[in-house]
DNA sequence: CAATTTATTTCGTACTCCTAAATATCTTGC
DNA sequence: GCAAGATATTTAGGAGTACGAAATAAATTG
């Protein structure tokens, strides 16, 4: 089976649909380095950028960036150089644990994030001018398409914490560390960082009890990659 | 406007989709990248040997390369001497224009193209699973994305004879070199490579003229990033 | 047939990835 | 409370991908 022959494509949907998303993979490469091109950053820079931007900030670290960019320490390690000789991002230590390094978007590291974050309009444009009946099933399949890419460990699904299975909005409304909680760290949440994306994120609802766990038992294992 | 931003993301579902697809991009990237390490490959190696595999035997050179991985001339040569290296392909200057470097699988080749053809599995089965009708939409959907970035120049679209614009299917039943007819060429076409993935097809039927236009121009100006 | 164009290669540089090994720094168990 | 083990990160070394610029060689054009 293969979704690279020609004469399976033009008979078999779901060969014609992967080989569409393999060459949309490929033109979201290229968007991604000719943006850069434009400002002197690779592909992977500017993904660690747009990470920093948007996750939750216990989550921008070393690990975290591997993590995001599905790559091990010592690659993350080596972006992170990249940028801070840039000096679009600072190190530093977590006091409360001097093992794990936080990244931090300087100023000038806020600005370029900025710049790129709209690297994938093109995409995101063309997928807008969609009949509306279209999109509702392109996102059902691509998220269906996710969902089995993130089972398998192939993708981590990183969300804000609205529609998380272990989100408490507003469980207390006067406390000064923030009125929302997270049942999952057990920590009390400012209202900003409840839009920010973090990788403890499980969908609430119609989940299996499964994914759950899985998320529960990433709190002991972590990183396996 | 971010298709990163999660907040957006909640509820603007072209922003949605456009993150699904990014992170279905990854995860291609991140399945080739597996592939290629049980089998000593790189990605843009494999890519290479799908490419040698299923395109047309005029388009397989070093510049049919650099276009379908939409690079330079510089990494595809690249990419060949890996190829190369190891004995899956070999170079060969055409008789007709001396300039050009035909590549060509060898056995060894051939077996290592079919051995990592079915790379994009995991894919096809997450959206052979869905319903009949959210294929249909989901191929829509991402064939207008694909064919927006085609015009936009960020992919090519390498498809077979049958269903292109310039294909005439048995022209010259009896002619030795072919029964079909490729009038783009203008040459007879042997049944086998009419299953070929061609850099010059152009759709049949509902397109504009501006496409065949386009295509027609190629002719000329072939080459241009 | 000189000038240009085209297809490819070669260089030099930046960076992405990986693995393996080194360094701290926590965490545990006895 | 401290040795052992687990964790987070960094460093070093190697293959490979990318790019732009310059060099080659072989068509093509006027």
């Amino acid at each position: 089976m293969s979704s690279f022959d020609p004469r399976r494509r033009s008979d078999t949907p779901a060969a014609a649909i992967t080989q569409a998303l393999y060459r949309i993979s490929q033109a979201i490469g290229h968007l991604m380095r000719l943006r850069g091109e434009a400002r002197q950053l690779s592909p992977a820079q500017i993904q660690a950028l747009l990470f920093l931007r948007f996750a939750r900030p216990g989550a921008r670290t070393v690990g975290g960036l591997a993590e995001r960019l599905a790559t091990t320490y010592a690659t993350a390690s080596g972006v992170a150089d990249a940028l801070e000789r840039k000096a679009l991002v600072t190190r530093q230590p977590l006091p409360e644990d001097r093992r794990t390094v936080a990244l931090a978007l300087t100023e000038a590291g806020q600005q370029e994030a900025a710049a790129v974050e709209d690297v994938l309009d093109e995409i995101e444009a063309a997928i807008a001018s969609l009949p509306d009946a279209d999109q509702e099933a392109l996102l059902r399949g691509t998220q269906a398409v996710v969902r089995r890419l993130q089972e398998a460990g192939y993708v981590q699904v990183y969300e804000m914490c609205w529609g998380c299975h272990f989100f408490r909005p507003n469980a207390h409304p006067a406390d000064p560390r923030g009125p929302h909680h997270c049942a999952y760290v057990d920590a009390p949440l400012p209202e900003p960082n409840t839009f920010l994306e973090c990788p403890d994120f499980v969908p609430r609802g119609a989940i299996e009890p499964r994914v759950v766990r899985l998320a529960e038992s990433r709190k002991q294992q972590r990183r396996r990659r």
